[in-house]
Order: C-alpha cells, then sequence, then structure tokens
DNA sequence: TTGTATGCGTTATCAA
DNA sequence: TTGATAACGCATACAA
C-alpha cells in the first residue's frame, strides 16, 4: 500500500539539477553554490519531498535507528529503562524501536532476527528476552551489529553486558532487615524456569539472602522461600501460602516490587499491618513503591543509569572508528536500599 | 555498522540455480521442483542465508511491520493497549514497532515522520500523541498508508477513529456516587493543555461528570473540580488542596486511575479513611486499580477490545481490495463501571 | 522450469 | 561545481 510520491528524481527535475546535486544539499556532502542550494531547497519544500529512509538505509548498510527488546512491557520496572534509554538515544539523534515479547520467548527470539534482518543499527536486549542460543548464531552472523545486555549474562563476549550486583544488595537488605530484629525473614524469588528465569539477579538476589542470614546465625529455611514469577498475582499468591504456616514469618523479602505488591495486597486482605505484623521488602523501586502506603522498601535499580549506559555504548560505538574502542565489555552497577515506612 | 554476509546471489550461486529460483523457492512463488528446492535450502542452511528485509521493503513498498506511537509508555493503561494490539497483529503474521514520545509533542511528531518515511505499512496513534497538524499533512502525503486513532478525534476522514464513549460513563459513575448517598463530590480532571489535553475523553470525562449532578439537582461547585494531568503525582496534589477546602468533598472522581491512586496515596498519609471519609472513583482500570487496598472503584477503559480492533482494522486493510472495504471509519466503545471497595 | 534484465530510491565514484 | 552511472539486495516480467 505505502507509496512515497516524490523521489530525488522529482526534485532534480523540478529544480533542474541532477540528482546527485540534490543528493549534496540533502547531505550537505560536496559543495554547492548557495544559488543552486535555494532552488534545490524550494522544489523540496514545494514537492514536500522527504527522502526514502529505506533507499537510504540500503545504500549505507545502516539505519539510524536501534532496537529494543522488553519481555514483559507490563512491568514498569522495564518502561522504566526503555523510557531512559530512548531518551538518551534521541538526544544522540537515533531513533528506536521497542519490541515487545509479551513473556514469550518465541517472539523475542522472531523480534531479534527481525530487527537484524532489517538492518537496525544495534540492539538492546532487557533481562530475560532473546534465548542465548538465538543471540550466540545472530551475533555471529552479524558481528558488526552491536548489542547491549541489560541484567542477563551472555557469556558472549561480543557482547556489551550491563549488570547489578544483586548478591551484595540483597545481602544488605537482609542485613539491614536482620538489625531492625526480625528473625522469620521470608523470601519470594523470581521463578526458576519460563520468562524471567535468565535475569542474571534473579538467583544473586537469593544468595544474598540466604548469605544474610547465615552470617546473622538465622536458619535459612526453605519452607519460607517461596518462587514466584516477578508478577504482582504471584507475589499475593505467596503471601497467602505464607499466611497459613503454622509459623508465619516476621518479614518478607520479594525479589522485586511488583511481587512485593502483591504481598502487600494479601496482607491487607486479611487486616496484617504493615510493618507492625509483617514487614515488607521489595527489589526494583519502581515509581508505584513510594506511592503505595504504606511505602515499600526497596533496593533501587538504577534504571535509568542502565538505560543511560546502554544508549551511550551504542552512541559511542556509532561514532567510534572500527577498532579504537575502549569501551568495558562488562560494567557493574548496584542497587541502592531505599528504607520506606513497609519495615 | 551492519552487513549482510550472504545474499540471494550467494544461494545462487551455491545451489547452481539463478537467483530468480531462490526467490521462488523463498517465496513460494512459481513451481519449482523438488529436487531444485531441495538444493537452494540446504545452500539457504547452509550459507545461513537470510533476506534482506531492507531491500524487500524497497522492491515490495511494503515493510509487513506497523508503528504504534504512544505518548507515555509509563502509564499502564497505554501498556496494556498496545499489548493487546501486538499481540493480535503478531497472530496475523504482522510486527510492530514502538514509540514513546515520552510526553514531548515534538518526539511524537518526529516518530510520526519517521514511521512514515521508513514506509511502514500502517500506524496505529494512541490518545495524545501526534499533532493534528502533522497528522493532517502526512496523511494526505502517504495516502495510502491506513492510520488507526485510538481515542482522539482528528476530523480527518481517512482516519479510523476508536473512540470510547465518556461522557456517558462519566455520567453513570457519577450518578452511581449519587445514589450511594454521596452530595459533594470533586472531579480531578485531565490537563487542559500539554500532553493528554487532546485525549478524546479528557472534557467528556467531566462533561458527564456534571450532567449527573446537575440532574440531582447537586450544585456544580468549580471550587472542587481539579486539573491534573493523568499522572499519580497530579492526584495526590490535587487531593491534597482538596482536603484544605473549608469543606470539604465526600467522594472524589479522577479522570484516571492513576490520578484516583495518587489521590488515595493523600488520603492515607492523613490517615482519612477510603470510603469512609470519602470515596474514590478511578477511570482506565488499570491491573493496579484491583490490587491497592482499598481496591479502587473505576471505569474500565476496554483496552484488550480497542487494542485488537486497531490490529484487525490494520489486517483487514492488508488484504482487502483497495476499494470494497467496509470498515466503519469512527467506531464507539464503551467503559464500564467495576465496583470495588474504594466508594 | 529456469535464467536475464530491469527497477525500487538512494548514495557515491568518477568524469566532464 | 555538476552530471552520469554503478551499486545496495531483492522481486518480477519476460525470455528461453
Amino acid at each position: 500500500m505505502p507509496t512515497t510520491k516524490t523521489t530525488i528524481k522529482d526534485v532534480a527535475k523540478q529544480s533542474g539539477v541532477s540528482i546527485s546535486t540534490v543528493s549534496a544539499v540533502l547531505n550537505a556532502t560536496g559543495w554547492v553554490p548557495d544559488e543552486t542550494k535555494d532552488r534545490v531547497e524550494r522544489a523540496i519544500d514545494a514537492l514536500g519531498y522527504r527522502p526514502n529512509r529505506i533507499a537510504q538505509s540500503l545504500k549505507k548498510r545502516r539505519s539510524n535507528a536501534y532496537g529494543i527488546i522488553v519481555s514483559d512491557l507490563l512491568n514498569p520496572y522495564f518502561t522504566e529503562i526503555v523510557s531512559a534509554l530512548q531518551l538518551r538515544l534521541l538526544e544522540g539523534g537515533k531513533y528506536s524501536f521497542i519490541f515487545n515479547s509479551d513473556r514469550r520467548s518465541d517472539l523475542a527470539d522472531k523480534s531479534f532476527e527481525f530487527i537484524l534482518d532489517r538492518q537496525l543499527d544495534g540492539i538492546v536486549l532487557i533481562s530475560d528476552s532473546v534465548s542465548e542460543k538465538t543471540v550466540r548464531k545472530y551475533s555471529k552472523k552479524y558481528p558488526d551489529v552491536p548489542i547491549v545486555a541489560i541484567e542477563r549474562d551472555y557469556d558472549l563476549d561480543s557482547i556489551y553486558t550491563l549488570l547489578v550486583d544483586s548478591e551484595k544488595a540483597a545481602f544488605e537488605a537482609t542485613t539491614f532487615l536482620i538489625n531492625l530484629g526480625y528473625k522469620r525473614i521470608a523470601m519470594i524469588t523470581g521463578p526458576s524456569s519460563g520468562v524471567g528465569s535468565s535475569t542474571y539477579g534473579r538467583l544473586q538476589r537469593t544468595e544474598g539472602y540466604k548469605r544474610a542470614l547465615r552470617l546473622a546465625k538465622l536458619p535459612v529455611n526453605d519452607d519460607i522461600i517461596l518462587e514466584g514469577n516477578f508478577r504482582m498475582e504471584s507475589g499475593e499468591q505467596a503471601m497467602h501460602k505464607l499466611l497459613c504456616l503454622p509459623k508465619r514469618p516476621d518479614a518478607v523479602f520479594a525479589a522485586n516490587d511488583l511481587m512485593a505488591l502483591g504481598a502487600m495486597k494479601a496482607l491487607k486482605q486479611v487486616n496484617l499491618h504493615i510493618p507492625g505484623d509483617i514487614a515488607l521488602m521489595g527489589y526494583d523501586d519502581i515509581a508505584l513503591a513510594s506511592m503505595v502506603s504504606p511505602a515499600l522498601t526497596t533496593l533501587a535499580m538504577p534504571k535509568k543509569s542502565l538505560g543511560e549506559k546502554a544508549a551511550e555504548i551504542l552512541l559511542q560505538l556509532a561514532e567510534e572508528e572500527p577498532e579504537n574502542n575502549d569501551i568495558e565489555r562488562v560494567q557493574f552497577f548496584s542497587a541502592m536500599l531505599v528504607p520506606r515506612d513497609s519495615v
């Protein structure tokens, strides 16, 4: 259906010059006298000419656009990263397309192929979206397309990887709870299979939690370590299970805010007071965390920094000469404890 | 940077046939004997060949992909529509790119141009993203690129428009509150300027609210009609103002859930009980609305239906013969009252 | 059934 | 300074 009416040819004809001259004024390459330039520009205006980006991409082998793949657009954690990323890219004069795989790994892989086949200039993979197998295959096939992975460790050294030290953060969070006097701290973890299971910080968060308990000589009790799937409902369900226990926990550490919020809902349903009866700690610090009441204590993921850093790597790579870049392949960030009313 | 290693030519050479034969097996056009086909397919596999979509688009003048422009990815209302839309499109074999203009109208306009220049096969505009001026200009220039607008009335009859009768919904919601005995019902409206101000339902919601009050012979009091900007913080601020009033309202109707949630926060801060002290009504029914406590009474926007309908229009248009389509240009949906604990 | 040639709209390399 | 013209990778009408 789509048709581009006017081409560079029409502009050339209209202004009485050749297409190469038009191209020259369009791209500011070569020198064109002001008078000619004026004439061409008038013609462009008159005809409402816009260069066909597809043809440009074909010729230039680059598209000036980037792809972002995300596994769950409904999770604010992702949208907050994406917002920062996109904005920074835009400031650098680059467009970006977002693909939402909607928690379906097959879609993520297909989107990834689609992006590559459309010759986008780079890709950002956030958390658990595209499979290792697919990335491995295509990063070999398109070695010149930079890939930045956020919170996912692909074990491919061609990839730029942005990771958060979640073990440390979870350790600190748990220790914080312990120091506050909580003795029976439950954990709601990320999923061990399915979407989200390959998120870098998933296991780490549980490890940090366990280490803190051990250090404080508190028992690590598997009965109160429940698995969720990073969505709100799973946090709610986990909390309900926790409440059915003969000896219920006095604090709950959820591996992300959405699950913590679900847990909060469960607690309110049975009229338990937070933090009086049970304390709550989340992870991510999505905007919502500070809006609910009691405000959720959580670990602030450096979402903005992650997004911006990813953008900057891409932008730098776009300017850089081929071989002499000194961007570190793996970069670490940290999450910061944000104490609020829920503990 | 990006380079596509193998082209259709390489495949042809490798399998000892001509490029047209390869093209034929690739696109399943024409008849190719099984033996030849096998050979070609083996070559494709061996070389890891993938067709260059850019070249395909240039030649075929269509890209099999659609663009979605949204003004604020951080608002779950949008992501919920987008999710449904994308999924339905995918089921129809079409990809889609999401553009987030991040509440900046200049970016929305630029994205719109970008999409058009990249020859995407269609565009979905959600709420208040691209300016009327830009749409008008480009819809003339690219008359064959279908545009579907959700909750925005562009007054251009080339556009497919999906609208929700918010006046009616708001009327019903307000009447519902009145019937419950609330007498002094405040409203937090959408913004009269800036991003969001052109959302179709913005004025409508206020109108429905006023009509209900009038019908019940209740005063329409401008002191308790405050303007927000559809974001959470603005709801919180508005609620604070409302609470400072000498005679505070006994119910608050917010023009969207995010603002209602902000109002809820404000109420909790001063320890007012919902709905005992003040009742709360939202609009949209984002997932969160049912998760907070008390659960938010709201008007359910048919987000899924809107998204899916937009996708279906696009899909139908992609198959249809040029002139004989009977898709209605403007379609109305309705929002449904979802009573929960906050009233 | 398969191959050749042309064009899609640009950019870029050369001559003029 | 400007203008032909050859790619870019693919699809397709037309020939063989």
